[in-house]
DNA sequence: CGCCGGTTGTGAGCCGAATTCACAACCAAG
DNA sequence: CTTGGTTGTGAATTCGGCTCACAACCGGCG
């Protein structure tokens, strides 16, 4: 399986080629002879079974097949010589994020090794704080919030949705969990301010409407803190009650989910200094979600 | 000039040290023998006047410098084998894109051709239509649309904001252009309904309001050219009118700009079966869009 | 047409670089 | 301390890239 990559000095011989659409003019600047260069760009096409040049008149002009390649040559060419400039020079970025704590804990911080992992070069540094961040004032570089979208004056991609499914503990009320909406209307609702029962009550055909008492938290991971401990049944993302699930902590109540009007978005501001790295972080946010879509 | 990058074989070979944290596993993987990786390693790190591995008992470490820099090799070599391992097959995409048509023909039209060196295989389709496409009916894979922002379901990135300025033709009025906001009462002002006159007047201070009669053109590409007939004045964007005002078939109608609340957006939506391209078409924008902001 | 200055194709041979090999040094664990 | 593992290193070998020289081809011009 070893090198079935063509050498560096064929790529850059056919990089060169297809720029100056001419083998005599690649070989001066890359210092060679003509011979050179036509002996690498047929070792290519041998290699591929591909022409990638045509003759044109006494032009040498390349193919489909050539004009597809060299793209891909020449990005990668272009991170390795910006990459070896660059080494040694240890230029690292930081980006303070600001995110909600119950995403922070239970969906971004088990990802962080891995963006760690892809991009040294980038320290993250979370602010995890309840309330929106204004980018504008400076308090963070970026931010990951929640809601319906369509702030102003910021660049956003959204992240992820959700569905909403309410969940308690295995042993809630000595295990004696709510088989019906009715029963459920029995049952201590935790409630979440920015995440309203309301449209799962109504998708659930309940007949009665959230109650306006009871125990209220602001963050969700907190929040099912709290269910886990038998207080009582939350509404909750997937995104957060994934691992409780898994681990039996936590167990679904009826199997009716509606989806979640509100999603997480990535925002930023398009002139930060920094926008590059901040690229990369959407991006990576953006490869994360990928399956979840 | 000729090749400061070091051969391809010792990157791979560096790669796999990184990957394994030891010479003889990345040895057996490259079919090598540990002299080899050892050779190529020295020989990096000497190019580069850097140590990139540390002894670890009998692990290999790499240092931060190592880890920084392979992670531009990573890329480099997976761009290099995803490339040559695609040669040959053509794999074209086709991208239908809803434009608006003076946008179109003044700002992407002429930039097409770079798009098409850059990406070679994709296939754009500019949908030219005033109206707006509806992405998720299908009219168009994705969309640059003119507006505040804040679209529902769909991601959306600002392209670029604009200052708006009121041109005409050079010889209007016999070339007794209007010199005062006052003057402008006088002149015909080219409405375009999307456009408001409005914020300019109110910026310029201007004691009376946007005519409710005259002219009306739905597309700024199309009022602009009413206006270098000289039938009147123009409230322009910079986009636009760059081209006309270096050519002298417009000039500037006193020199009072607002900022456009309105901006261009590209819209599309995260479950397009073709996201790649589209996320490249956007990387393209914006890049197009820098130097503007 | 036929020459001329330009290009690319090709095979032989040279030279340098990548790889191996063999041995020394070092480490961790028994 | 020995044993089985690792890496460092210099010399020998092997392989591949480059040049060279010549043939083939193109376009223009007299």
């Amino acid at each position: 399986m070893p090198t079935r990559l063509p050498p560096l000095a064929t790529l850059q011989a056919f990089e060169a080629a297809v720029r100056h659409q001419s083998y005599t003019r690649a070989a001066q600047e890359l210092a060679l002879t003509h011979g050179a260069i036509s002996h690498h760009v047929s070792a290519l096409e041998e290699r591929l079974g591909l022409r990638l040049f045509e003759r044109d008149g006494n032009r040498m002009v390349p193919t489909e097949h050539g004009r597809l390649l060299v793209v891909k040559v020449r990005q990668a060419l272009g991170l390795l010589e910006r990459g070896f400039a660059r080494a040694g020079r240890d230029e690292h970025v930081s980006l303070a994020v600001s995110v909600l704590p119950a995403l922070a804990s239970r969906w971004l911080a088990p990802r962080l090794p891995n963006f760690a992992e892809q991009h040294p070069d980038i320290d993250l540094c979370l602010d995890v704080r309840s309330g929106v961040a204004d980018l504008a004032a400076g308090d963070a570089d970026a931010a990951i919030r929640y809601g319906p979208g369509g702030w102003p004056d910021v660049q956003q991609v959204r992240l992820m949705g959700d569905e909403l499914l309410p969940v308690c503990a295995p042993h809630y009320r000595g295990g004696r969990l709510p088989a019906s909406v009715a029963e459920l209307g029995d049952c201590t609702l935790l409630r979440n301010p920015w995440v309203p029962w309301e449209p799962w009550l109504h998708a659930a055909g309940a007949e009665w409407r959230e109650p306006k008492r009871g125990p209220v938290c602001t963050d969700s991971a907190v929040l099912l803190d709290m269910a886990a401990t038998g207080l009582g049944v939350a509404l909750a993302r997937r995104v957060f009650d994934d691992g409780d699930l898994r681990s039996g902590r936590l167990v679904r109540v009826l199997d009716i989910s509606v989806p979640d009007p509100s999603s997480y978005f990535f925002v930023w501001r398009a002139d930060h200094p920094q926008i590059d790295a901040i690229h990369l972080l959407r991006d990576w946010l953006l490869e994360q979600v990928l399956p979840t879509t």
